[in-house]
DNA sequence: TTGCTTCCCTTGATTATCTAGGGGAAGTAT
DNA sequence: ATACTTCCCCTAGATAATCAAGGGAAGCAA
């Protein structure tokens, strides 16, 4: 519930972080849940019951492409790439994630991130 | 659906935007949504549909208290103050939001801020 | 054997948001 | 009077993303 439980992840970014973390190469689920917990210092918690469900539509949208391989720990795995359509894909909602997050911190107050002096004129 | 049309808010921020809006001082929910599309130059557009559950359950969780007035423009309006529990809330969900929103854009490579495009700027 | 890690998956509930309506009252123009 | 615009409130139903909580299997080590 979130309702005091925080939620690990924002809503609506998990699909782009997917096509982010795939453009440095294949990967499957478990280890792209893996690298987003790393690069996040453990901020970002994908739940197995987000990230599958976010894999399979993002590939029936056309925006990822699977194969059945052998993973570095010898287990059977599931690398998806990037297709041409998910690097698209990926640009529009990083610009959207830009967006609107700048636009979020403009109303949070102009002073979240680094600080351009305030007071004058906003209009 | 946002099938073509994006969405016109990061879903899990609002609440947040509405607490930091009546920081300002009280104000009623038309009056709301108007401040929030300003200063956002129009990026973020808040629904109705949106706004008034929103103001609903924040007023149930008791972070908001509102009474009835007289608006500006002489019509019947509820004005919504923060409480002082929503003033801790406020803390907490600002604090959440810089966490997340950074951990993001961490995984989306550091560099995701806009650049300038122009000269030396960043500093 | 037990247990840990890696890897895949689904079902059901929750929750926020959007769509698409509903209404009414004040002011301005015709 | 009518009509129109702006201001202001609200809800029901659908959609969709996430989470919680299960499931299983296979490799490896003690």
């Amino acid at each position: 519930m979130s309702q005091n439980g925080t939620p690990e992840l924002l809503k609506g970014t998990l699909d782009m972080m997917v096509l982010r973390i795939l453009m440095a190469g294949s990967n499957h689920g478990y280890g792209i849940a893996r690298r987003i917990r790393q690069i996040s210092d453990d901020i970002l918690q994908v739940e197995e019951g987000s990230l599958y469900p976010a894999l399979h539509r993002l590939e029936k949208r056309g925006f990822l492409s699977a194969t059945w391989k052998q993973s570095e720990f010898n287990r059977r795995a599931k690398y998806y790439r990037l297709t041409t359509k998910g690097r698209a894909q990926l640009k529009r909602e990083t610009n959207r994630w830009e967006q609107l997050s700048d636009a979020i911190d403009k109303v949070m107050g102009a002073a979240t991130r680094s600080a351009p002096a305030l007071s004058a004129g906003v209009k």
